[in-house]
DNA sequence: AAAACATATTGACATTTTTCTATGCGTATG
DNA sequence: CATACGCATAGAAAAATGTCAATATGTTTT
């Protein structure tokens, strides 16, 4: 799994908002349309669908149309790139000094 | 660990900016100084203490000072917070349908 | 087919973030 | 002790992001 620089900050762009991170926390209950994610935020409706947009480009959360519902939910897939990701940019492969002063 | 969603946005605020990304991939080598980093990115100096604080508000970087060098590195233990946070924040804990048009 | 509904898009504005130049502060060195 | 060096801070400009009102699009219902 080779991601950009790039590609990383679109997934961590994800959690870099307050709202988006209360999404989350409303979507870990299950499934839910946006007209129901909209009653518990104190955001306009484009406002939310924007955020939505954002979450998906992610890949943490996945879209399902049905009829004229979005219905949206947490990747688990998405979660995992997003762990393995995560845990890949913070490993550290030696661990002596390498500055300057050495 | 109960953090807020304004702790959660500072911590992956790191991986938001593809400056910062990079840093993390060439502190993956082990401690870096300031100076050292300066040089593998096209910033400023003030442009990249920027980054650095960013960073090390997040809990994901750690500075130490060393007589006027600065030596930055990954921190396992805010590497461990934010991969503790990540999968908390995207854990489902029911899967059916809560929409309205259940 | 018209009306109602759910969501997306557009365009404008405010806020936040990124970036730089200039400057300040602490530490080491001649 | 004066100078140089490494880094941080202040302030300003530019870019990106968050927000809303208005409107468009697609779907269902009457």
């Amino acid at each position: 799994m080779e991601l950009s620089n790039k590609q990383i900050t679109v997934i961590f762009k994800a959690l870099c908002d307050e709202n988006r991170v209360q999404i989350f926390r409303l979507l870990q209950n299950g499934e839910l349309c946006a007209c129901h994610l909209l009653e518990d935020l104190h955001l306009s409706q484009p406002t939310l669908s924007h955020h939505m947009k954002v979450l998906c480009d992610s890949g943490l959360v996945v879209g399902r149309k049905e009829g004229k519902w979005m219905h949206y939910s947490i990747s688990q897939e998405g979660a995992k790139i997003a762990m393995d990701c995560l845990k890949e940019i913070t490993a550290v492969n030696k661990s002596e000094c390498n500055c300057c002063n050495k």
